[in-house]
DNA sequence: AACACGGGGGC
DNA sequence: GCCCCAGTGTT
């Protein structure tokens, strides 16, 4: 076992420590006695054939339990077996999901019918594992089939159990990230009951629905209130953590690095508003996405076959751009930085004027030595940049 | 790991 | 009218 499994593990016992096994009992029974006085009398509840919870459990994926019921009786009236899903024309089976959505899932159940029917002998898999060998059936379609159909003890995890279980455990996890999965896998495999599987992975999606909502949860009418770490701390409305994954969007920059003859350089003070407001920095060129590469490539030797009549090389561009200074052909290096939202990329440029032209400075512009830099207030990608030119020996 | 899939519901 | 939703497949 390496140090990661280790680690899992040990989370996993800090969640469930306080789970002895007469806690776990007392919460099986309160919760399969609330599914059974509570539980929602569904079509797809009638029996607990492989192929009803199947076509139920897709459906279910894109759309409410109330759009899908129409859907569902259409559907088993006119494809009632795998085999005549498996042998049905596709116009039929499009018409059939005509409105639902994600027409791709209906060939997918096709192509996984044909599979029953060929590779399977017309009946479905009995594990977990081998229903996943199905086209369309994954972690979560595969643990619902196989707890409801052949009762084995299997999580079927979507965003209502996680919700449910984050909740209960105070599982603080960020379910955005699809790694996050493994904690409640190993949750709800510490507590599912051994002989209702089903019922307790339908329970879950039940309290989930109907209880334990995501916005003010009903935990007044909660049948699990008194095992809820959560409910207990008054902290379940902070349940799930769903991190809101920003964008992050790439700026190119070329940063000047401009030394006069009286070892000084150019640092020009950012706008009072906005990213970085009043800091100090380099002049920073703003370049698009492709000029950026292309320029990079150069540094780096990689370019093939660029023709300097088409593009335009860095050094070329430099000398046009900003004829005061003499130019290096390559560039001293390249810096990134992340912001919470935006990642920078910048080339520094080292270029060396001859004079010291002390009257170009302004308050927002000035010529100062390196070892002044730390009287201005700069930010951490000149920091950066000040770190490479010191090792590349620019400044000291 | 990021994106596509496609409707519905919430703001 | 825009944003988000929730699994699975694909790249």
């Amino acid at each position: 076992m390496n140090k990661q499994q280790i680690k899992f593990n040990e989370e996993i016992e800090q969640y469930t420590k306080t789970w002895t096994p007469a806690k776990v009992a007392a919460f099986r029974s309160a919760f399969l006695t609330w599914y059974d006085e509570e539980k929602r009398l569904l079509p797809w509840r009638v029996n607990q054939e492989p192929y009803s919870v199947w076509v139920s459990e897709i459906m279910l994926q894109q759309t409410q339990v109330a759009t899908v019921i129409p859907y569902y009786q259409r559907f088993m009236e006119w494809f009632p077996t795998v085999q005549d899903l498996a042998e049905a024309p596709e116009d039929k089976l499009l018409k059939a999901w005509e409105g639902l959505g994600y027409y791709s899932r209906v060939r997918n159940m096709q192509v996984a019918a044909k599979q029953v029917v060929s590779e399977f002998g017309g009946q479905f898999p009995t594990t977990s594992e081998g229903l996943k060998q199905l086209k369309g059936i994954g972690p979560y379609t595969a643990g619902a089939i196989a707890s409801i159909s052949f009762k084995e003890p299997a999580p079927a995890v979507d965003g209502n159990v996680m919700r449910v279980f984050s909740r209960l455990f105070g599982i603080g996890e960020d379910i955005a990230k699809p790694s996050t999965l493994k904690y409640f896998d190993a949750v709800v495999r510490h507590v599912i009951d051994p002989i209702r599987p089903g019922d307790m992975n339908q329970a879950t999606m039940d309290l989930g629905s109907s209880i334990c909502t995501p916005t003010k949860p009903k935990c007044e009418a909660c049948p699990l209130q008194s095992f809820c770490l959560t409910y207990q701390q008054g902290t379940q409305e902070n349940y799930p953590v769903k991190l809101k994954k920003i964008k992050v969007t790439h700026k190119y920059y070329l940063a000047l690095a401009k030394e006069n003859n009286q070892g000084q350089f150019e640092m020009i003070q950012r706008p009072s508003e906005g990213l970085l407001a009043n800091l100090w920095t380099f002049p920073l060129i703003e370049v698009s996405k492709e000029d950026y590469e292309r320029y990079h490539q150069e540094w780096q030797g990689t370019a093939e076959g660029v023709l300097a009549s088409e593009t335009d090389s860095l050094l070329k561009t430099l000398q046009r751009e900003y004829p005061e200074a003499v130019w290096q052909k390559q560039p001293v290096g390249e810096i990134t930085h992340v912001f919470s939202h935006l990642k920078w990329h910048v080339l520094i440029a080292y270029g060396r004027k001859n004079q010291s032209l002390i009257a170009e400075e302004t308050d927002k512009h000035v010529w100062i030595t390196p070892e002044t830099f730390k009287e201005l207030a700069v930010p951490k990608p000149q920091e950066k940049m000040n770190q490479l030119l010191k090792k590349a020996n620019y400044i000291n």
